[in-house]
DNA sequence: GGGAGAACGCTCTAGACAGCATGTC
DNA sequence: CTAGAGCGTTCTCCC
């Protein structure tokens, strides 16, 4: 390895290479042209490879307009990752940019070196055709075996499959443990590193009737540890399995399979006899810090504070972002004892513990309960054992009578799931074909069958005549929504048609021409779909709800006089209509008593139900509740209105932000004029963001005001960021010293 | 008849990526 | 094809 990227590796406190990093680059990591699959296990130093190769490419001097890219499958890790690089590697003149979908600093990505971004994000930059993927020279991709995921493993295997082979690009890619990685491997033409070290010995074990049984890869039990009861002797034996590791200065991380359960389980766990003073004190600021993420905290930061209170936590989708890292944070300290998570955590957050307990080995879904890939039960208990802090990690499944020892020996030990192509994902090709039509990459049927040819689920299954079909009847579906054009060219005529004879009923004979090259051209509006990156299915739905609305607007103008009535009217609808599309799925359910009152208000407003009318009563319920939202209903409100949790609600707001973006993209396009339409989607873009009247915006705009002190401030005559600063003292009393300190400081900063 | 507690029945269920300007041939 | 927690209501038994 050059001394330069040595320097860079001990300045940045690495002494010395673990043996899997070291046996990498022995088999060839700073051969720019060799392509690899790491497979090992969780927390082993995976990220330190991509590093190592990221910066052999940056370093060398020979290119100037190198560039490295760094795949990462959450936004939140991204932002994480850009932060470490940002510190370790700033320094040494290498410039780091983070691109993902809600962050757009950095416009000129052409001036980065090393980009950290999603799989999505850079499909999407890809679209926009951007000039400097030319440059790129690595592409590092963490967690890559998430090619297999249903829902995102298709976009990943398209941005694979089109940078394997156009550009001359060596791939890392940084995979858990899966079954099948020679396949893999072979298809991304890698060379294939397997490694089962770890920096931190990790003992499985399953434990049930306060005992633990920890046995060895064979399954045999090795050790037998029965839990000494004396003053942690409880009847619940997860709190027994809890206090026996505290007592050993170790923290717990708990899966379970539903909101509910983590936060119940959470409840049930007082550790407040075990912890000393300090720590007390402490946790008291953490619940501090929690209940002050809102103005008025919601149920969930209610609950979170009395739970960290106690030294415990629980950490699931229903948490927002700040709350999230509080409790990371607070656990990371060693504050927090314990968290009851659901998935959110097993899936690369840096959070280690001492012992890891799978608390369910089912978990719901819309075939019913059905069994925790094993892939997944490996991957959370892989988070057992901290570095440097941890003897070693204890990856335990906890047993109570609805699974047998042996079932849960059989999830610790033997071979783990193959991955498998979810390209025939209908949803997912059928964006991504329209994809590849309007970023030029494909324009007739040969080449887009030679694309398929080149995908892992052509490698994987040999036979592509399923998708075949398939991307015939997307293809069909684009060009009768005037996604695409198609035209059959006739100058191969004779080579490229095939006669077909057929027999009428008659036994009349009938030849027609099977034309078997096809030319495909985008249209300007196929193309928008492609770049707002929504689902062309959204997009038909999109279209012909505009028109619709357009229609009854016209029809009303007569009735309604009022013109901010019909705005209101078009909002609702409109709000109505983006529930519809693939997007915004899966949408509030809709409880039995409230069927009579939906359907009845959704006549009232002139919607017709489609066939399916649970479905339109969900789109309305969905329409409600954003409706509230841009209308300032206190957030409380409307989380206990909807029986959601704030962060559900945000995460629903950021998707209807986007259709509502690509809403009035759209509309752009159609040959629609409707001056109360455009005017209501221009408006709505904002307000959805803040979730407010259009009047607040220029509050908003301000760091620290949100939809409820821009009401305050607004309704007591300050409108703007010089008002507030004229109007000093008015402020401190609508909002306390400190905030408005806050405030202030930073409308000062934004003048500089 | 009244109250306690068992028995039954109903409801509900993990997570989280993506847009963004503008104009030319 | 598959579960299980939590909650509210009803049933039943015993005084």
């Amino acid at each position: 390895m050059s001394n330069r990227i040595w320097k860079i590796l001990k300045e940045n406190g690495i002494k010395e290479l673990r043996p899997p990093q070291k046996k990498v680059v022995d088999r060839g990591l700073l051969n720019k042209n060799k392509n690899f699959l790491i497979h090992m296990s969780t927390g082993s130093g995976k990220t330190l490879i991509g590093e190592i190769a990221i910066l052999n490419h940056l370093l060398d001097q020979k290119y100037k307009s190198k560039k490295a890219l760094f795949i990462v499958p959450l936004k939140a890790l991204a932002s994480e990752k850009y932060e470490e690089f940002i510190k370790k590697y700033e320094k040494y003149g290498i410039k780091v940019a983070l691109s993902i979908g809600d962050f757009d600093e950095e416009e000129d990505l052409e001036n980065y070196d090393l980009i950290i971004t999603t799989a999505e994000k850079l499909e999407s930059l890809l679209r926009h055709r951007v000039e400097w993927i030319e440059d790129v020279s690595i592409l590092v991709i963490d967690e890559i075996h998430l090619i297999g995921d249903s829902e995102r493993g298709g976009t990943l295997e398209i941005l694979l499959t089109k940078l394997k082979n156009r550009y001359n690009i060596q791939i890392i890619g940084l995979s858990a443990t899966i079954g099948n990685p020679e396949e893999f491997a072979k298809w991304l033409n890698a060379e294939l590193v397997i490694e089962d070290w770890r920096p931190v010995k990790l003992k499985k074990g399953i434990a049930y009737k306060n005992r633990i049984l920890f046995i060895n890869e064979d399954g045999d039990v090795v050790e037998e540890y029965t839990l000494t009861p004396n003053n942690y002797n409880s009847r619940n034996q997860l709190f027994n399995l809890v206090v026996d590791c505290i007592l050993k200065d170790g923290s717990l991380l708990i899966f379970c399979n539903s909101k509910r359960k983590a936060v119940s389980e959470s409840k049930k766990l007082n550790l407040k006899k075990y912890l000393s003073p300090d720590e007390l004190n402490e946790l008291k600021k953490l619940k501090e810090d929690i209940l002050s993420v809102f103005d008025n905290p919601t149920e969930t930061c209610k609950t979170l504070g009395e739970c960290i209170e106690r030294g415990v936590a629980f950490h699931h989708a229903g948490l927002t972002y700040e709350q999230r890292k509080i409790v990371e944070e607070g656990f990371r300290k060693k504050l927090i004892k314990v968290i009851c998570c659901t998935p959110t955590l097993s899936m690369g957050m840096n959070t280690p513990c001492r012992r890891v307990i799978l608390r369910d080995l089912k978990r719901f879904s819309n075939r019913g309960m059905v069994p925790i890939p094993k892939m997944e039960v490996l991957q959370c208990i892989g988070r057992a054992g901290r570095p440097n802090l941890d003897p070693y990690g204890e990856g335990i499944i906890y047993i109570d009578g609805s699974i047998t020892v042996e079932d849960a020996k059989n999830y610790l030990t033997g071979p783990v799931e193959n991955i498998y192509s979810k390209l025939s994902n209908h949803r997912i090709l059928r964006a991504h074909i329209l994809g590849l039509i309007a970023s030029g990459e494909i324009d007739n049927k040969k080449n887009l069958e030679e694309f398929i040819n080149n995908t892992f689920y052509a490698h994987q299954y040999g036979n592509t005549s399923k998708i075949l079909k398939n991307i015939n009847d997307i293809i069909e579906f684009l060009e009768a929504n005037k996604f695409i054009k198609i035209d059959y060219k006739d100058d191969n005529k004779n080579k490229n048609d095939i006669k077909i004879l057929t027999l009428d009923e008659n036994n009349n004979i009938t030849i027609s021409h099977k034309k078997t090259n096809e030319n495909y051209t985008i249209t300007s509006l196929g193309k928008r779909i492609s770049e707002l990156y929504i689902d062309p299915l959204s997009g038909k739905i999109i279209i012909e709800e505009l028109k619709k609305l357009s229609k009854k607007l016209e029809r009303y103008n007569n009735k309604y006089l009022n013109t901010s009535d019909l705005k209101d009217y078009c909002t609702q609808y409109l709000l109505y209509s983006i529930s519809k599309t693939t997007e915004m799925m899966p949408l509030l359910r809709v409880r039995n008593n409230e069927w009579d009152y939906l359907f009845k208000e959704m006549l009232k407003m002139d919607i017709d139900p489609d066939e399916d009318i649970l479905r339109s009563l969900e789109c309305f319920k969905n329409s409600k509740m954003f409706y509230d939202w841009i209308n300032e209903v206190p957030e409380s409100k409307i989380l206990e209105k909807y029986g959601i949790e704030p962060g559900i609600l945000r995460y629903k707001v950021e998707q209807a932000k986007w259709i509502l973006y690509a809403n009035k993209e759209i509309y752009a396009l159609l040959d629609i004029e409707e001056k109360c339409l455009s005017d209501t989607l221009n408006e709505l873009v904002i307000r959805i963001e803040y979730g407010a009247s259009r009047e607040l915006i220029e509050l908003l705009k301000i760091k620290h005001i949100g939809r409820n002190r821009a009401r305050l401030l607004y309704n007591s005559g300050i409108k703007n960021g010089e008002d507030i600063l004229n109007n000093h003292e008015r402020v401190i009393k609508l909002l306390g010293n400190k905030i408005t300190d806050k405030i202030i400081n930073c409308i000062k900063e934004n003048k500089k």
